[in-house]
Order: structure tokens, then sequence, then C-alpha cells
RNA sequence: GGACGAUUAGCUCAGCUGGUAGAGCAUCCGCUUGACGUGCGGGAGGUCACAGGUUCAAGUCCUGUAUCGUCCACCA
């Protein structure tokens, strides 16, 4: 078996290959197989017509490398993938389109002609960001693919509702909700971002019905909010204001009577004490309202234009409005003064228009209910979350959490199913659209216009995807999933709906560990946005550099949950990383005269050091990998590659592949391609597409390397007395190359070597060793003891040996002193210190055996040197 | 106001249950070494933010301080 490869790896021509062909011959799929245990990760869905962004790659990238490492534990690995229809995302979208290039709004199309251009839409980009998942190598099982849409999950998203409806934990009321004027809907409150912004309070005089010349001052930062306004509040305890308490004001500009009440509400301290009630527009006046009496007056209307009744304000929009009563309150006297005032803004966190407190008819999930089991999993462990930090990020939530608004003034989403009748005003919910109203039985219902929220149906994904409410096989296999990988940013939106839903509907958490990733940054710590325009395309990056570099990138130097800076200098690391395990790959193929991957029945000394030291990488990886510690454990079999693979086992090959022992060529070569097979496994979740392109070219039994076993640790194959005589060689090599470095002798220039030891046969093992990677021209070892001629020689000590090289000429005899001395100090300082510590009482008697026996031995190593270093000393006199 | 995170080499960051401080990039010196210059060998560079404490032993655990950042709350 022989092979040419490129010297140079490209991806390009792998990746597309690679992935067909594992697509073609159904690897993703997920089988159910009683014999296995199910590994489920349901992947958060991307908006339907989004585009792959870096947040996107992160969160594959973490997502694949467990279920690829799962599939090769041997579970029936199962990752669902799709897409979610993301009604305000998408509906701006495509209303945007139909603005800009034919000058229409939805409203001009009807709700049913526009419905179905945001299906055209759907049809025409859903699939974009399905292919970039591919790219990075996903190893989803696409035939599973859903969309929060499909047939089956609207079936879901209506039994939930149904069900919901009929517990009383969903309900239609009259609140204040959070509203956003420019997407003309209602929000949740997870869906507010607050912005702090500079603003002005507006201190305003409202007049004291029956006493001439009294007024309270009132201060806002909402002044257009005033028109609402149906009374004044003050504290109870007030003194200042005990007087008026019930009496009535007058509002300027309005003329309306208002009374003076008395709420515990109003702070004393801030302000001037005395508060406007806007219960229309104000959640916390609202709650005031309701206990006071007060009445409700909505003055904005859907598009933040002040309603019909007010004169010259009516129809102007809520900024307008605020500049015309702001300048008729100055002009007429009722504005006392303005202060500047910083304060915190509701955004709308599509839009990010500033978003109006309005009461409307909503429909809402009660939530205390249910957030009380979706506490209990969490605090009682069932679901995990990594790292923990963000359980109480959760917690902290649900405790808190208010009534979720689920009905949003879009057309593009999931219609609410109830049906209200129209000669009754009876609600009808139902699963299938009812053809009469089930009170009074007439047939003139309508439903309700309004759509859910986009996160209720994807609430649901866990187990809607998987067939729920039907008892289909998948869903009794693969539910509850294993783990979800997300960003801390949607603990809120998603994580949390996600648990009480599962909890509520499947009577189980969706999963045991939220697995919590960070935000992917630019180079300066920015977040990646379009109107910084400093996003950086993955795809971009997974062409230049290859998926596999990315995915490295991506996931090692972070740790979970923390945010990560975007380096391209990383993916170039990361290239020349997937380039270095290539051209390891490409030597062992060169003069390849194996053609099964096997090892040899006689190990060399270098054999047993390679196998041991994998051995022990093997566990800890592993670990590592089942605590979430990707990172790590990616760094783990990077460097084993790296630094022991190629640095030192290829090198230590070479004696023999490049010597005339047939034999030994062929056992060596074994060695070399057993490891270069196991750690392609131990790599393979990480970057798939190499490593599978290289165990394709390597001799290998079964199909695919992503389909193997994930290595195990093998007893026999742990070798602590060769790994550590070695290590003795190793030493006495890096010596040699340093010294030899300081005094700049070229590798050209060789020389002899005298090796003064009391390890005799483990040197005289390492001879070759030292002649190729030490550029001895010859080495001879003699006793400990030995009386060496050091006239004309550079000594060089380690702990286990005194090495001797005639390059005297070379050396500068003072340098040389100061050198070695320089050496002395320092190791006789680490031994002092180590001395004090091994004489401490309280760390012999209370540390614990082993640590006190590898420090013991330490010292032991540390004068052993200072011996031959002192040698060394006085041989230069 | 509350919670959380960060503070380690010039830069960006790892460092798991306490036990000899690490990587990538940058930098300096040397190398046409039969896989790789997307490379090889060698070097320099750190009182692990600060102050206390626990411990035989602290970058790691506890308390406090400072600076930066994030999230939640929302006193008009």
């Amino acid at each position: 078996m022989k092979k040419e490869l490129p010297k140079v790896y490209e991806p390009q021509e792998v990746e597309g290959r690679i992935y067909e062909m594992w697509e073609k011959d159904g690897c993703f799929e997920g089988h159910r197989d009683p014999d296995k245990k199910p590994f489920t990760i349901v992947m958060p869905p991307p908006n339907v017509t989004g585009q792959l962004h870096m947040g996107h790659a992160m969160d594959c990238t973490l997502q694949d490398i467990l279920i690829r490492f799962k599939r090769m534990q041997g579970y029936a690995a199962l990752w669902v993938p799709g897409t979610d229809h993301a009604g305000i995302a998408t509906q701006i979208k495509v209303e945007e389109e139909l603005r800009t290039k034919e000058g229409l709004s939805r409203y001009d199309l009807g709700r049913e002609k526009f419905l179905e251009r945001v299906w055209d839409w759907k049809h025409k980009y859903g699939g974009r960001i399905v292919e970039q998942q591919k790219k990075l190598g996903s190893s989803c099982d696409w035939s599973r693919a859903r969309f929060t849409m499909d047939e089956g999950l609207s079936k879901a998203v209506r039994h939930v509702f149904v069900s919901l409806y009929k517990q009383g934990l969903i309900y239609k009321g009259s609140r204040i909700i959070n509203w956003c004027p420019h997407c003309v809907t209602a929000l949740s409150d997870a869906e507010v971002e607050y912005q702090d912004k500079p603003g002005s309070f507006w201190h305003i005089r409202y007049p004291i019905q029956g006493e001439e010349g009294r007024y309270v001052i009132v201060a806002t930062t909402r002044p257009e909010t005033m028109l609402g306004d149906t009374g004044v509040a003050v504290n109870p305890n007030d003194e200042r204001y005990k007087d008026i308490v019930g009496k009535r004001c007058i509002l300027p500009l309005v003329g309306r009577e208002m009374p003076i009440v008395a709420d515990e509400y109003v702070d004393m301290e801030f302000g001037t004490g005395c508060v406007k009630m806007t219960p229309a527009h104000d959640p916390n006046d609202f709650e005031v309202g309701l206990r006071q009496n007060l009445e409700t007056i909505r003055v904005l209307d859907d598009n933040g234009r002040i309603v019909e009744g007010y004169g010259r304000y009516s129809g102007m929009d809520r900024y307008e409005a605020r500049k015309a009563i702001v300048a008729d309150l100055e002009e007429q006297g009722y504005l006392v003064k303005v202060e500047p005032h910083q304060h915190n803004v509701g955004t709308c966190y599509r839009c990010h228009n500033d978003v109006e407190p309005l009461i409307s008819a909503q429909w809402f999930v009660k939530m205390k209910p249910l957030a009380q089991e979706a506490l209990r999993v969490v605090n009682e462990g069932e679901v995990k979350f990594v790292p923990d930090r963000f359980s109480k990020t959760y917690t902290n939530w649900m405790e808190n959490v208010h009534d979720w608004c689920i009905s949003r003034q879009l057309w593009w989403g999931h219609q609410i199913p109830a049906w209200t009748c129209q000669e009754c005003g009876h609600i009808t919910v139902s699963e299938t659209d009812p053809t009469e109203c089930e009170h009074c039985h007439s047939k003139n219902i309508k439903q309700e216009e309004d759509v859910l929220d986009t996160w209720f149906s994807s609430a649901l994904w866990p187990f809607s995807t998987l067939g729920w409410p039907e008892e289909t096989e998948d869903y009794k296999y693969f539910y509850p999933t294993d783990v979800l990988v997300t960003g801390y940013d949607i603990i809120f939106f998603w994580v949390a709906r996600m648990i009480f839903s599962g909890c509520a509907h499947t009577g189980k958490p969706p999963f045991h560990t939220v697995f919590i990733h960070g935000l992917v940054r630019d180079d300066k710590g920015r977040k990646m946005s379009k109107s910084l325009g400093n996003g950086i395309d993955p795809l971009e990056m997974a062409n230049q550099y290859g998926a596999d570099a990315l995915r490295f990138n991506l996931v090692t130097g972070n740790s979970p949950g923390n945010d990560m800076r975007f380096y391209t200098e990383r993916c170039e690391a990361m290239r020349n990383f997937a380039n270095k395990i290539w051209n390891a790959s490409r030597f062992l193929m060169m003069n390849l005269t194996i053609d099964k991957c096997e090892l040899p029945d006689q190990l060399e000394l270098e054999d047993k050091w390679i196998l041991s030291k994998l051995n022990s990488v093997i566990p800890e990886m592993t670990e590592n990998m089942e605590r979430y510690e990707l990172g790590v454990a990616a760094q783990k079999v990077y460097d084993f590659i790296w630094d022991s693979y190629c640095d030192w086992y290829i090198e230590l090959t070479k004696t023999r592949l490049q010597g005339e022992d047939e034999q030994a060529k062929v056992r060596a070569q074994q060695v070399l391609c057993y490891v270069l097979t196991q750690v392609l496994k131990l790599l393979h979740p990480f970057m798939p597409f190499i490593t599978e392109e290289i165990w394709q070219a390597l001799p290998h039994e079964g199909d695919y390397l992503m389909l193997q076993q994930w290595p195990a640790h093998h007893v026999n194959l742990d070798f602590p007395e060769e790994e550590k005589a070695m290590e003795l060689i190793m030493d006495a090599i890096r010596a040699v190359r340093t010294r030899r470095a300081e005094m700049n002798v070229p590798p050209s220039r060789k020389a002899q070597i005298t090796i003064a030891t009391l390890e005799q046969d483990v040197f005289t093992q390492g001879i070759p060793f030292l002649k190729r990677l030490a550029y001895a021209s010859g080495v001879t070892i003699v006793e400990a003891t030995q009386e060496v001629e050091t006239g004309g020689m550079v000594t060089i000590a380690t702990h286990a040996a005194r090495l001797y090289l005639p390059l005297a000429e070379l050396v500068d005899l003072e340098k040389e002193k100061a050198r070695i001395q320089k050496e002395l100090d320092k190791n006789r300082k680490e031994l002092d210190k180590l001395e004090s510590k091994l004489n401490n009482p309280g760390f012999v008697n209370k540390a614990p055996a082993h640590v006190v026996e590898a420090e013991r031995e330490r010292a032991d190593k540390l004068r052993a040197l200072l011996v031959k270093l002192e040698e060394s000393a006085a041989a230069l006199g």
C-alpha cells in the first residue's frame, strides 16, 4: 500500500466529498436500537430565513462534537435539526421586501395573500441555513428535520394551547403589556431590551380644585402620557399632602378632573412626592389604578399616535406630541422646570424602537403554577446547567416570572385556536376548527386574528419534533433528550420555557443537561452585529482555512459560558495544525508496507513510551468530554499529536524506518499506524473531515471513522518504567540541543558524545536517538564513576547523566563558568525550597503519600543534578 | 438596587476536584534536519488585580476592596 498525498492539506477539496459520502450512506441517521442507549440532542432551530453567523457556528460545533463523541461511544445518537418560523423577524423581512419592491404594505395584500408570500420566501431561503450547517460538518439527521409550522408541530401547538386553556392556565385579559408601535404588536417581557438613554424630567403643575392658587407638582419622563392621567397619588404618610388627599385636581391642557389619592406605592423621597397616574400606559400606575379605582384612559393608538378626542394632539406621533405638549405647558405656565434625566427605556428586541406600555386585550399563560415544577427540576438536579452558575440565572428569573403574553398582532405564525361567538360572546377553544359555538351552537363564530409568540412553539421543540402528542416510536425511544446546547442569551426566551413546557405536557423535563456557551465577539471584544459591520462570516473562514480549523478555533481557548473573541490568526494556527496531521500521515503513508493496522508482538522502548502516553491521554480526554470540558479535551489531543507524536515519536521511528532491518521497519509502521488511528478517533469529533479523510487512506476495518468505537484505555499498554526510561534519553537530547543552540553550533556539525551514567542500559538503547536528534557522530557510554578526560570538553548535566562533547574550541570559558554557576544557583535554590518542605513535619505527616513521594524524587533528581553541575564547575577550574 | 463574570507572559486566553505556572499569536537566536518553512530546534518574557484568612501547601477555597463587563429589576 503506497499513497502519494499532496504536500499541503486542501480542505476545500476534501470536505464536500466527505460530507456527501457520510450523508449518502446514512451515517447521520438516528436508529432506534433496543440494544443501545439513546443520546439525543435537538438543535436550537435557527430562523428559517436566517444566515449562519459565528454564534450558530459555535453552537453547531459544540453539538456536533458531543453527538459525534456519543455516537462513537456506542450510543444510538440522534441530532434533530430544524428551523423556526420566527414570527416577527420573518414577517418584517417579507414586509420590507414588499415595501421596497412593490410599494405595498401587508394590508394591501390581505392576510391570505401575504401569508402566501411568506411561504414563498420560506421556500426560497429556508434551505440556505441548512446548507451552511452542512458545510461545518454537522452530523444531523436531516431526514428528521422539522419546521415549527409543520403540520405535526402545529398540531402540538394547538394541543398544548387547548390543554392549558382547559386547565385555566391560558386566559385572555386586558392588561398592561409591552407594545411595539413599529412592529405593531404586543411583546412579552423577555422581548423588551432596556437601554440607558438620556432624557428629560419634566415637572408639571396640576391645579387643585377649589383651592385657588394651590398646585401639586408632578414629574414625568413621558409628558405625552399626561393626556391619559386619571389621578395623582401621594404617600399616605406624607405630612405635606395629608390635607389634599381626597380632593381633586385639574389636568392641564385637558381640563379633566381627577382624584388625589394616597397609595403606598409613592416614594416620599423621590421627586416631589406626587405622582401623576396614567393607568393605561404604565404598569405601576395600572396597579395603583386598580387599588384606587382610577379610570383607565388609553391615549396612544397601536401605531404610537395620540387617539381621537385630544384636539390638535390627535394623530400626532408620540414624540411629536411630546414636544407639542411640553410647549403648550410652558406657554400656559404649567411647566415648572426641566431636568436632564438618564433613564432606562424599553426597546423592542427586533426593531429597537421604544416600547410603549399600554393596556390591551391579550392572551396570557399563567406562569406561577407552571414555574413551580420548572424550579423543582432544576433545584433538585434533574436538570443541570453547565456551567452551574446559570442555574441561578434561571431560578432567579423563574421565581419572579410574570404571566407570559403569548398573543402577537402578526399574521405569520400559529393563529390562536380560539373562536369567539358573535352571538353570545363565548370563546370556543379547540384543537380542530369548530363549526359552531360550543355554548349556544351558533355558527356565527370568528377565529382570533392574532398568532402565538414564536417561542410558544419553540418551547415544545424537544418533543414536538419527535412526534408528540402522538406516542410515536421516536418519541418513546428518544425522549427525553439529553443535552441542550445554547447561548446564555436565550435562557429566558427558550430554555426556561422548554423546561416548564416539557414538565407540564410530557411529565418530564425535556433534557437533563443545559450546556451553555458564550457569545462570539470580534477581535476588539465587541458583539458582532450587522449595524457595526464587524461580523465575520463563518463560511468564509471555513472556505479559507477549512471547517475543521474553524471548529477547532471555536472550541479551544475558551471555557464554557464565557464569551470569546474571534481571531482570524487562530484559524490560521488551527489550519496549521490540520496541515501538521496531514503531513504526519503523509510521512507514514510514503513508505507504508503494511495493510493491517495492528500492534506488533515486539515493542521497542519508544513504542512503549508513546503507547503508554496515549493510554493515559485516552481516559483523561474521555473524562473531559463527559464533563463538557471540550476545550481542555481538544487541547490534550492537540498536544499529544503535535508534541508527542510528531515532534518526538515520528522522529524516533526514523532510526528504524531508515535502517536496514525490514522487520523493525514493519513494526515501527505498525505502531505509527496504530497510534495515528487512535488519535484520529480522539480528534474526530473536533475535526471530522480531515480525520475521516486520513483514516480512509490508512489500513482500516469498517466503513467510516465516524462510526468507529471511541478508544479505550488498555491495561496491557501501560508502560510506566519504559516511559520514564525514554524520558531520560529525551532529557539528554534536549540538554545537548540546548547547549549546542547556546553555542550556535549548526546541526550539520556533528560531535561525539560521551555519557557517564548509572543507567547504561537505557542510554545504550538511546544511542540511535542521540545520533539523530542530538547530532552525535558517535556515542560512548561509560560508568558513572569513570573518570572522563574533560580537557577540551563541553560538559552537560542532566539528573541521570553527565554528557561530554568535544566542542571546547567553541566555548568561551568565562561564559561557560557563569552559565554553570547560574544553573547551580537556580537548582540549589529550588532544592533548598524542597528540602525545607520535606523537613516540615506538617507536610510529611499531612500531605498524601504520593505527593510526598513525588517531592522526594524531585529532590533526589535535583541533588543528582547538582553533583554533576559541581563536577562540571570543578573541571573548568 | 440585586445577581453573575473577568482581572494570569507584549496581545488574546486556558489552567478540572488545592500539590514544580501553560497555549496560540507576537518577539529574539539558530536551521535547505529526507512528512510538514502552514515547518524544526533553542531562548527571553509572569511577586497569577489588591488586602486579609483557611491550610503542611493557594492562580485554585473563604472574606473584603478596586477596576472592567454582562444580565435582571425599573423611583414617576
